[in-house]
DNA sequence: AAGCCAGTGTAAAGGTTCTGCAAAGTAGCC
DNA sequence: GGCTACTTTGCAGAACCTTTACACTGGCTT
């Protein structure tokens, strides 16, 4: 199974060179030459990685890359000016999986790449679209909306992406600062009580259960517990 | 709860520095100065991510990354000689997630760890969270949990950490400036009585069986002992 | 054997950090 | 404006880690 790519790049020469190059080397390469095209094709999902540049004409790649992680965890690799470190941390900050500096070596992009499309495999199939059973709940992402025994929660947008996030990681623990960038899409500052607030509005709504649906991990985080 | 680094440097200076540095940044941070020992921290003691690097006096840092490999996914960011491309070709087709030419930046090293870091939390670690038996105790890291019988202890953070390295180290003497500084990441300093009580609380929940579980061995540490 | 002392066990107190939640404030939308 | 959703503020309470204090232990010295 051939990995794909998309390689969001203005400088046509450049992006040509690595297009073939990447293609050589097993992967189906798409195309994006500016920053709305490349958001565009990324946001229709049907490819397995994304390599973005930083320097585009009309969206900055990091901007790209922070809209992209409002709605996916699709990897990105950045492509920056050699030396710029302040894009290189606010990247990695807004969320990006690696950087590369230019002019960058084929061979290192390629295999930076493939260790992160091995990490990524790791991963269970994403079904973007499937509907998944916690329990009681059931999560249709289509609709984002959740049920419990068939009965729609009434959820506000953020309270869904919190409870789909706990869902997703069933049994197993969410660090907060981790909720926080999933689900809200920023990083968890001091004395920010926003997340506890929304958990505490989720567990009003699954029905304050004993124990707990919404576990607390103290200093950690918080878990989802699937009832019985 | 901070994740915890192992650090897998020869020299003493930059893994020194290395360690305060990520201290400060708020990693528990475990160090070894050879590979042999990296090795064995690295498959025995719970932890979120290792550097390492690749010159080291006895085995080389890739192969250490071979044996890890055979075993676990734990995430490993290599440290090599800057323009050595070889290794670092070989080192991602032998299954780096990462790697950083010396001398490293070390805010360029803690920004890595934290996007690896975030994408591992993402994916289902399901490999680095294989349950660990020890006699009746079963820990479970992907949950932060240690059962005895099958019964869920009722552990504080610290505590689980503290026990998670003494069981990892079953049957050999744990010293306590070391248990300090695995489980707690700090120092022990002179006067300080945190780990006393941090056993003398685990030995009260773990049942106080004679003889103990965990044995003193005075005047260098403590040892678990499994029990038949 | 008695005495000393560093090392250890543990109860209780102290203090810090983390969490839950109500209520008030802000922002965006019809 | 009125509605809804989200965030901020504030405080109380809980959980936790650390410190303090004192008793005890084992080994060493005299």
């Amino acid at each position: 199974m051939q990995d794909r790519v998309l390689l969001v790049e203005d400088d046509d020469e450049l992006r040509q060179l690595l297009a073939r190059y990447l293609t050589n080397q097993g992967f189906t390469v798409r195309e994006a030459a500016n920053g709305r095209d490349g958001l565009a094709l990324a946001l229709a999902q049907d490819c397995d990685i994304v390599v973005l540049d930083i320097m585009l004409p009309d969206i900055s790649g990091l901007d790209v890359l922070r809209e992209l992680r409002a709605e996916t965890h699709l990897p990105v690799v950045l492509l920056t000016a050699r030396g710029d470190e302040m894009d290189r941390i606010v990247g990695f900050e807004v969320g990006a999986d690696d950087y590369i500096p230019k002019p960058c070596n084929p061979r290192e992009l390629v295999a930076r790449l493939q260790a992160l499309l091995r990490r990524i495999a790791w991963d269970q199939k994403t079904e973007v679209n499937a509907a998944k059973t916690y329990g009681d709940l059931r999560v249709e992402p289509g609709h984002r909306r959740i049920y419990q025994n068939d009965v729609v929660m009434d959820l506000t947008a953020t309270e869904y992406e919190v409870l789909q996030v706990l869902l997703a990681h069933a049994g197993s623990v969410v660090r907060k600062t981790d909720l926080m960038q999933w689900a809200l899409g920023r990083r968890l500052e001091a004395y920010d009580r926003t997340l506890d607030m929304h958990i505490s509005n989720l567990r009003k709504k699954l029905g304050n259960d004993d124990p707990p649906r919404i576990e607390t991990v103290r200093g950690l985080g918080y878990s989802y517990r699937v009832p019985e």
